[in-house]
This record gives C-alpha cells, structure tokens and sequence, in this order.
DNA sequence: CGATTCTGCAA
DNA sequence: TATTGCAGAATCG
C-alpha cells in the first residue's frame, strides 16, 4: 500500500526549535528549528519509504474558530525572532525539495492534515502524520497512524498512534479523546472546557457516557457530583468547547497526488541551499556531482597542471617579482607534488613527473622557505613541514602566514578548518570539499591512487582559497587586536612545536615491557576474585554487564544512572564499599587496566622504532582556550598522583650523557586570578609567599590562620580550583561530596572575603555577554554563543566558560610566550639541550649533563619574565634521570 | 565498520 | 549540575 506523510509544519518547526541550541549560519541566520525538522522529517521519510508527503502551515489570520469564539488561542504568545525568520527557510527548503506546502485561510495546518487525511485513507493510502501536538491524536485510525516525536536524551524518539495505541494510552478511542478535550479544555489553545475537570475526570466520563451530550443526557448519573453540576451549568461552553477541539475533516483542499508525490528530494539546489545553511550532516545524503564553474572568481578552468620543466622555471621567476604566494605541499605520508598559487586569477599544481624530479621540488621548496623577502601563505605549516622531515628542508618562520592558526585565533571553537570552510567563512565562496573532490570515506584511500584531474582541483581549490584568505585573515587580526597574539606567540610557536615533535621523548622499552607485565599478573588475580564473588564470568570492562552484576544479582543499593543504564563510574562505587567486598577489587581492577590498556600498552605502540623515542603531536587549533593539545600519545595526562601509576614515568629517560630538567608554574591560573581580579588579599598573599589554600580556609571557615586543619585547607583547594572554573554550587558538592546548601555557603563566604574576585568574576561575565567573547591577556577570542541562550542550564554553561577562559587562556598565552623565549636562548647560546615537552604549566627539557645549571637558570628566568603581573610568578624546578625523579 | 557512550587520566 | 583535553573498550546502528 502507498504511504503519505503528512506534516505539522509549525508544530514540528516549533519542538525542533525549542529542543535544540540556536545556530546559526555564516550570514547570520538562525538555522536551529529548520535543521531539526529536516532531521524529523528524513528519519521519518527514511523509515517509512513514503510515496508521497505534504507539510501544512498555519496562516496567519482569523480563522472560523476566532468567528465561534473570540479568545480562541488568546493566550498564545507570539514567536521570537530567532524562530519567526525561519519559518521563510523552512518553506524554502521543502519547495526546493519539491515537497508540497498546504496553507489555506481560515483553516488551521490540523484541519488541513485532517481532510487530507481522510481522503487519503479513502483513496486507499496508509497515512502518516507527523506533529508535535497531541491534539491530532483524534484522527487516528487503524490506517491513519499520528506520529509524535519525543526529544529524549539518547535522541530523539517517536511515539506512534494508531486507535488502538490512542485507546490503550488515554482509555478512550481517539473520536472520544474531542469530548475528553471538550470537558478539560486546553489552556495552551484558551480553550474553556468545564471549569473543575481536569483530565481525570474527563476520562471517567467520557469512558461512562461516550459523549458529552449523552453525559449531559444523564446528568443525574454522572459522578464524581461536583463535575456534574459544573457541567450542567457550563454545558454550552463544553459544547463550544469540544467544537473548537473537533478537527475539521472536510475542508476545501483536495488532496493532490500528483503535486504530492516524492521525487528527487536531494538535487542541485537543494544541495547548495544546505550548504549556505551550513548543514554539513544532512549534506552526505546527496549523491551527485555537483558544478560549482559557475563561480565568478574562482573558475577551475584556471587551474593548471604542471608537467613541463620550462613551465616550471617561468612559475618560479614569475614567483621572484611576488610579495605574497601561496603553496600547498601534496601527498599523504610522501610528497607527491606542490601546489602554488600568487595572484588571483591561477592556479598550479605540480606534480613530482618525468620531467620535474622530487630533488628539483624539494629544492624549491627550501629554496622558498628560507627566503625573507616575501609572505609564504601555508595552511597547517607544522603538518605540511612533516610531510618533508626527513629531506632537510630548513625555513624561516618570520616569513610565513598560516591560515589555519589565523582561523583558528578568529574562532577557537571549531572542530575543523578546512579550506572549504574558510571559503564560505571568509571569502563567501562556495567550493566542493575535500570529500566531494575526492570521495568519501578516503581514510584509507591513499591519495596515489586518485586520479590526477582530480588532484589537481583538490590541490588548486585549497591553494588559491589560502592565498585569498590571507588578506581577508590578516586584517581580521588586525581590526580584532590579535596581531602581536598571531605574529609574536602563535607563529614563532610552530617552530617551536616543530622541533619537539621531531625530537620526542625517549622511552625505556624494556622498562616499559616488564611494568606492563607486573599489572597483567595482578589484573589475572583479581579476575579471578571478581569472578568467585559475583559467582559468574562476565565482562568486568562493560559498564553494563558490571551494571547488571552489582545492581541485579549483588542487589547492590543503586545511587545513579546514565542514559543508557546503571552508572559504575568511581564516585559511585565508593559509596557502596561497606556494601560488598567485591567493590574495592573492582576498583583496584579498573586502576590496573587503565594503566596496562592506555599507558603500558599505549605508550609501547607509539614507540618509533628508529630511535626508541615516542613523537607526539602537539596540537595548536584544538582547544577554544588557547591550551595545547597533545596526541598519539598524549603526554599531557601521564599519571602521576597514585604511585604505581606515577612509577609509568620512570620509563621516560633522557639520552645517554643527557638529564632531565623540568620547570613548572605554581598555581599560576590562581596567580593570574589575583592579578586580573587586583584582590589585595591574594596580592599580598601571594607578594609574601603565602600558603593560599590554607589562607582561603581561614577565610572561608573563619578559623585562625594557624589553626586551619588539613582537612578545611584540602576542602578551600577545592574552592579555589572552583573559582577557577566558574564556580557553581552544585558542581563544589559533588567534587567535596557536601550539600549543595554547605556548599554554597563556602562560595559565599568565598565572595564575602575576596570581593574584587566576585568583581572581576561579575564583570567578565557582563563584558562577555555584550561582546559576546572572552578575551585573556593576550586579546586571545573565545565566542561564547552560550551565553545568548534562553536555556539556563546553556546559559550558565556559557557564564562558567566566560569566567574560566580569560584565565586558562591567559596562563596559556604565558607558557606560550616562555617556550618560545626559552627555546630562542638555548638557540642563541648554542646549547645541546633541548625543549621536549609541555604539559600545560610545565617544561621538561633533556639537557645535555654539561649545561644542566645552565638550564635550570635559563628556564627560571625565561619563564618568570614571560610576563609581569602583580604578583611574583614562581617556578618549581626538579632534575632527575627520569621524568618520575624531577618530583 | 564508523560513531557514540562510559570511564578515567592530566593540568 | 565545575574548566580544558585524549584514549581504550564496549556497544550501537
């Protein structure tokens, strides 16, 4: 049997709308509500296969409902903006989509869906409808089938009305269910109904007498008494009630097959409307090629493949006379070619050929990276260098522009800047993706294997976009403050991150090997207990198969869950360890495997067998803070505060006739907090080398300097790191385990004592709201779209976020700046020493055993001086044999 | 087989 | 329902 989907237009534009965050597009469009309904409407489409489909709307006027009573939806407020400018694009999309739009004045989208609904199921089609509204469940029958999307935790799911699911949910049969609302009323709708029956009682009656006339018929039988006498004296209003509830079945529309019928849903324009929405997900349901020749300035007829060597030598000549070019090195793990672009018309790709060597490319690209007298526009230069690491190619950082981390200090909180995305952010250019160019799923396509007309667009497209880019990224650093961010910490960084990612860290293997193997034999052991006490085998690894052990078969007390199940997270089986002797293994069970699983076996697996050293990646777009991320592995969460985890450290060795000098920042976010804030008491705290946490808990707990316990002092560093955080009362309970009331109370006491620091905490949060960013000392940018939400719990998201990204990012800019000077000293001095690792506030450097005091001054002083503040930043410097010894 | 969830490690 | 990250294992679709 043939399906039609009917849809609810406004009712299903509104839940996506409220279930959503509003996002918007580049041009500034709110896109939330339309890309929620296209994800309802696809999943449903998808489902149900329908043949045909028809959205109806609301129009805005009178309708005969307002004619039988004038307050008929007086209540209802009207949309806000951010939702009133979509319901233009909704319609545009579904019209693009060839998707049939119904509105007809003076009925209601309900009406419509119910007349078409019935002459559907007279026509013989199943129907589907589609609403957010509960009222339309009256139309159900056994082939009209109401479909009510739910917005749940894990997604979204939909609720499915047939008469029979309307009936066993509401007692009633779905015709019933109009008297049901005729009796209760709606207030949302300002429709009356009986005053004194509710819900309850409307059921009761409608399942006794079937209708309210009949109820009214026998006025004397209804109970409970008080319903009965209200509906005897409002038995008009219930019935003008239940007329206002009645969906019209019959109105003037007929039910036009033809112009109803699904076709091609996922055409051209479609495609370049979704684009301009910025739907990427929704984007991967097209399959076709896309003509983007069509662009004005950006025509793929100028791209050009270079093969010939003479070709070659008038590129590099005519590149001599530029002041700006850009290029972009081609290949995966090897170099198959360069790309070049320095004017706005062409573009060139050329690949390594028979004419055109490797030796002759990689001698160009050096030859243009140590020049000075011209701007080397690079997307990702630390990437693009790695594709060239082992060919000597030396480069002159003062001469390079990199797109990346210019897009990336304009908005810190993207997941990706691929040159597509700079198209349509900065040059307003729609251009294919890397995928389109290429095919999807090319993770393991090597890029080798495609073919060259196609590489040659892949390659021309991201050369010429960068070269653009460059002018447009330059003086958006400019108007927004962060040049000496982009040109004096950023770029001079990637050298540096260069450099250390070649240099890596050298790991004791068979040290590494032995201390994998104590944790196996000890994980062996206590398998083996788990498994006598739960009195079964099972997966100790799967929070659920554990779930169901503790919570079900042990009976164990359930404190929390998850979307999905029983939590077995840490904070929850502490509070069962008196409960059952099995807790405590397991949590000695779960220590021991994270340690074998992540660090042993991990760390071992990212051993370069070359020279025994493990190369991580630092990476500088990821964080919305300005932090450094680290990879593959990362070294930046190398266990160190229980023992046996902390002893994974002593396998990080420095080289033979080398030592390990190591230097960190002492609590240098609450230093900066003290600066930012001004606060004396934490100024001249930290001006007479105070104990500050133990200074807090004399303030907060009101107790005598001397006579703070450990306890109180453990419990003011929670403080404290919460105030770094953005603080919230729920968040401090949890991590003290107090009531939320105490816990509030420590934060308001907090306040009380430090008042600049609720200041300053206050008015970054206002700033931020106006400006809508954060900025740290630096004038690095976080946008904080939270804050602008309606929802609360998005919009303290967003507060906490304003008052914990000026700090982290600030202590971000400093360490920044010290790597960068301390990496130019030992440059300058010509030591053999050299920066290996940043973990945040902390430098490790392998120093040769020569110039180990010379180091631990160099660091000392380059990362004191970073920056000056009013208070003294203290550094903490340890040498050892091992990263486990510099403690 | 890729995406998502849960868990836990660091500053 | 505390900030920023990354990763392994299980599980989902």
């Amino acid at each position: 049997m043939s399906k039609i989907l009917l849809v609810d237009g406004h009712s299903i534009l509104n839940r996506a709308f409220y279930g959503l965050p509003l996002l918007t597009n580049n041009e500034g469009l709110h896109t939330n509500a339309v890309y929620g309904f296209l994800n309802i409407l696809f999943k449903i489409l998808d489902e149900e296969k329908s043949e045909y489909a028809i959205v109806a709307f609301d129009v805005s006027q009178p309708t005969f409902r307002h004619e039988m009573f004038e307050e008929y939806k007086g209540t209802r407020k009207g949309m806000p903006d951010e939702l009133r400018e979509q319901v233009p694009i909704i319609k545009e999309v579904l019209k693009t989509m060839g998707v049939n739009i119904l509105e007809c004045p003076g009925f209601e989208a309900d009406d419509i869906i119910g007349t078409i609904a019935a002459k559907g199921e007279e026509k013989g089609l199943e129907v589907s409808i589609l609403s957010g509204d509960r009222d339309l469940l009256q139309l159900a029958t056994d082939v009209v089938k109401i479909r009510i999307p739910k917005t749940k935790k894990g997604g979204t799911e939909i609720e499915n009305y047939n008469s029979e699911e309307v009936l066993a949910k509401y007692e009633v049969n779905p015709k019933e269910y109009i008297d049901v609302k005729g009796l209760m009323g709606d207030p949302s709708d300002n429709i009356p109904g009986v005053p004194g029956i509710g819900e309850k009682t409307a059921v009761k009656i409608i399942k006794e007498y079937k209708s309210i006339e009949n109820a009214y018929e026998n006025i004397d039988k209804v109970k409970p008494a008080r319903a009965a006498n209200n509906l005897k004296e409002f038995y008009d209003q219930a019935l003008l009630s239940k007329k206002l509830a009645t969906i019209k079945v019959d109105c003037d529309v007929d039910l036009d097959l033809e112009c109803s019928k699904l076709s091609n849903l996922f055409n051209e324009e479609t495609y370049k409307l979704f684009k301009r929405l910025e739907f990427k997900t929704l984007l991967t349901r097209f399959n076709f090629e896309v003509d983007y020749n069509n662009l004005k300035d950006l025509n793929k007829d100028n791209f050009n493949c270079i093969k010939n060597s003479d070709d070659f030598k008038n590129i590099k000549k005519a590149i001599c006379e530029q002041e700006v070019i850009s290029i972009t090195l081609i290949g995966q793990d090897s170099l198959l070619g360069i790309s070049l672009c320095y004017g706005e018309e062409s573009a060139y790709y050329i690949p390594i050929s028979l004419d055109i060597s490797e030796d002759d490319i990689i001698c160009y690209i050096n030859e243009l990276f140590l020049q000075d007298n011209k701007k080397i526009v690079v997307h990702n230069l630390k990437k693009q260098l790695q594709l060239v690491k082992n060919k000597g190619i030396q480069f002159n950082i003062h001469s390079f522009f990199d797109t990346h981390l210019a897009a990336y200090l304009c908005n810190p909180s993207k997941e990706t800047y691929n040159y597509d995305e700079l198209a349509n952010e900065f040059l307003s250019l729609l251009v294919p993706s890397e995928e389109e160019l290429l095919g999807k799923g090319r993770t393991k396509k090597l890029l080798n294997t495609i073919l060259e007309d196609d590489l040659v667009n892949f390659a021309c497209y991201q050369t010429s976009i960068f070269y653009k880019a460059y002018e447009v990224l330059n003086s958006k650093l400019e108007t927004e403050k962060m040049k000496e961010l982009f040109y004096n910490i950023e770029m001079p960084l990637v050298e540096v991150l260069y450099e250390m990612e070649q240099l890596g860290i050298k790991i004791d293997s068979n040290a590494l090997k032995e201390y994998g193997n104590r944790l196996l034999e000890r994980i062996t052991e206590l398998e083996e207990e788990i498994f006598n006490l739960a009195g079964e085998t099972f997966n100790i690894n799967s929070p659920k198969q554990l779930g169901e052990i503790l919570f079900e078969k042990l009976e164990l007390p359930t404190a929390k869950k998850t979307k999905t199940g029983y939590s077995t997270a840490q904070d929850v089986l502490e509070k069962l360890v008196d409960k059952h002797p099995i807790i405590n293994l397991i949590t000695e069970y779960r220590h021991l495997v994270k340690l074998k699983s992540t660090y042993a076996d991990g760390l071992f697996d990212c051993i370069c067998q070359e020279d025994n050293r493990i190369h991580s990646q630092f990476n500088q777009t990821i964080t919305a803070t300005g932090r450094i991320s680290s990879t593959e592995p990362n070294l930046q969460n190398i266990p160190i505060k229980l023992e046996l985890g902390r002893e994974i450290r002593k396998v990080f060795v420095p080289e033979e006739g080398y030592s390990f000098v190591d230097a960190d920042y002492s609590q240098i976010e609450l230093r900066l907090l003290a600066h930012l804030s001004q606060d004396d008491k934490l100024i001249d705290a930290y001006k007479n080398n105070q104990d500050i946490h133990r200074l807090t808990a004399s303030q907060v707990f009101h107790t005598p300097f001397e006579e703070v316990t450990s306890l109180q002092r453990s419990n003011a560093k929670a403080v404290n790191f919460g105030i770094v955080y953005g603080i919230s009362a729920f968040g401090l309970s949890q991590d003290l385990n107090i009531t939320r009331k105490e816990a509030d109370t420590y934060i308001n006491n907090y306040f009380d004592k430090y008042p600049s620091v609720k200041i300053f905490l206050e008015n970054t949060i206002r700033l931020a709201k106006e400006r809508g960013f954060a900025v740290t000392m630096f004038n690095r940018r976080r946008l904080i779209p939270e804050l602008q939400s309606k929802n609360f719990m998005q919009r303290s998201f967003g507060e906490r976020v304003a008052m914990n990204s000026p700090i982290q990012g600030s202590a971000a800019d400093i360490i920044k700046i010290a790597m960068i000077k301390v990496h130019n000293k030992l440059k300058e001095l010509n030591l053999k020493s050299r920066l290996i690792l940043q973990v945040h506030d902390e430098l490790l450097i392998e120093a040769h055993n020569s110039e180990i005091e010379q180091v631990k001054t160099i660091l000392i002083s380059e990362m004191e001086r970073a920056v000056e503040l009013s208070v003294p930043l203290d550094i903490d410097v340890n040498v050892g044999k091992s990263w486990y010894e510099t403690k």
